[in-house]
DNA sequence: CATTTGTGTGTTTACGATAACACAAATTTC
DNA sequence: GAAATTTGTGTTATCGTAAACACACAAATG
């Protein structure tokens, strides 16, 4: 066993010029691809390079270069299917460029996401990409001093920073209040997650509640668990929803796990939907597509944002503004 | 509005010093906290770097410094929940240090593994994370030579490179299948997806094949789609496998997915479960509480799992070897 | 044939922070 | 009260890379 206890250092750029018999430099441009270089040359610095089993420090190109060939992501939370949807198509966009994510979860906290920022600022990534568009003023001052590009996800409802990629939230709870008025419910009911932090499920809830009552119908109930959305959750607040008196006719949720767990807890139930009372969900998650009971959703094309938003933050030329990318209304089984 | 064009330089520590009337030096030590510094000086060091808007720059201080606050991380894929979970907690342990995770998808292929350890590592990362114990040997190679701190997780059948955390995966198919022989099946069928890469669940697989035969039973069936997995995957596969002569007694998934989705198709066709054919999934995600039918499972910490990873690479005096961080078997509904 | 233009390589310098060392002044210790 | 320690601050060297500039020489252009 060739044991060598001491850590030597690293191999660096000299090392592997030195191996090759060029200058720093050259092995720089040699393994950048950058500038005039003849391929013989290239060839020798990279067998040099892969026989020290060199490995680039980026810290140090970063440095002295530009871009750190980072890309900053802030999300509230992992534990929704949607973001780490996002965050795929965040990814699937990077691996095309060489960039790599660093991300931060916020829990919903204002505060931590300036403080995440802030920390991620200090990598001097190319770019950074933030959920909704409400922000501390303080996040919203560092993003714009680093004058770094930034995108900011899943919401349109107001004023990016930059670039918004994503969908009307209010016209999400509009047009699901609509559907679900056309099929001549008027009695309903809210469940949503997150205690209220989740500012674009609040946004969905305020669109479709005042558009019920413009329609002519009434709001009985809007329940908010404190807790993170999830199947059981939907499941038991479901349950204790439709064992008040004044049952609503039909029950929006603030997404498709809480739906699930309601169609969950009618099937338990033996309670027939839609006809007994109707569910909605809002994502367009594809475990929907599982369900014995076809519901009625929203489909949000997350991957689709995340993808975006990467490209527009990795692209210098790209110009900003709101993009749309629209939602679906898929309607469920009317029996 | 006072505009000002051109992207002036984003202000060092030397504009914070001559601002604060103190050398670079004390800068550096008031911000860090490090060293001997009065209150004074250190209130006064803050305030000028707050009045302009100063942003540490993590690239050169990594560069000079020793480790660069990063750790690496590598997942096979963020469409299953058990990545993003123990994702979740490496990010929660994380949190704790002011480090920050790096991390890049391997969608189970091997040799973008390699290419992807080797793009983390030029970032100079105080630890890595990798998912399984089985590697190429370039990235084997890659890591040792790093010299930094490694962990491997969700796998303990094998040798990791300095420690590893997670279940005997083998284990895990073992007791499954146990168990099942226990309520008396002895006609078995297996579900399962990502077309084999997923090697934890090959060796699940493996032992749960190898005690059910060697326990009297048989393995009529074992389909592996090529696609991820997925609840309507799953309800899929069932509905596939159901439809044929020799119907198993009892189907075993690769993971809950795949299980919730067959609990689905049994639902809407009207299957009594487990009275006509037994089914049990492998992970215990929390939304097979919300399910009607509850199935068997098997329970991974996987949020846990990341949590020891994350704490054991940023930890510089932790020792290695193999964690085995258990699971646990919950028997479903027998009618 | 003189002059551009393109190709290939080397030298110098700067990026922005931290470690190591140096040195005063204020305290404590014996 | 001298020596040792603690506290507080500054100076210098350095991390590993890439931009900027310089300089050969070949081929293309007029």
């Amino acid at each position: 066993m060739p044991d060598d206890d001491r850590p030597r250092p690293r191999p660096t750029m000299d090392d592997v010029a030195a191996r090759a018999g060029v200058s720093q430099m050259t092995v720089s441009r040699a393994l950048r691809g950058t500038g005039y270089i003849s391929e013989e040359l290239r060839a020798r610095v990279r067998k040099a390079a892969a026989e020290l089993g060199y490995v680039h420090n980026r810290l140090a190109g970063g440095l002295r270069g530009q871009g750190s060939q980072l890309v900053a992501v802030v999300l509230p939370t992992l534990q929704n299917r949607v973001f780490t949807e996002a965050l795929d198509g965040i990814n699937a966009a990077l691996g095309a460029t060489g960039m790599q994510p660093v991300f931060g979860v916020t829990e919903y906290a204002p505060e931590r996401e300036a403080q995440l920022v802030t920390d991620l600022l200090s990598w001097r990534p190319s770019g950074i990409i933030l959920s909704g568009l409400e922000h501390d003023a303080a996040t919203r001052e560092a993003v714009i001093r680093s004058g770094i590009r930034s995108a900011e996800i899943m919401d349109i409802d107001g004023t990016p920073i930059a670039a918004a990629f994503g969908l009307s939230q209010r016209a999400a709870g509009e047009s699901m209040a609509r559907h679900l008025l056309e099929r001549g419910y008027r009695r309903f009911a809210w469940i949503g997650a997150q205690g209220g932090r989740d500012l674009r499920a609040g946004k969905r809830l305020d669109a479709f509640a005042a558009t019920i009552r413009a329609g002519g119908g009434q709001m009985l109930h809007s329940v908010i668990a404190d807790e993170a959305s999830s199947m059981p959750l939907g499941r038991r607040l479901t349950s204790e929803l439709l064992a008040r008196r004044d049952r609503p006719a039909a029950i929006c949720y603030s997404n498709d796990d809480l739906a699930a767990g309601g169609v969950m807890h009618c099937i338990a139930e033996g309670i027939a939907v839609p006809r007994e009372v109707a569910l909605a969900g809002f994502n367009g998650l594809s475990f929907l597509e599982a369900l014995p009971q076809r519901l009625t959703t929203i489909e949000t094309p997350r991957h689709e944002i995340g993808r975006a938003a990467a490209a527009f933050v990795t692209d210098p030329n790209a110009g900003g503004g709101i993009f749309d990318l629209g939602f679906r209304l898929v309607p469920g089984d009317t029996s």
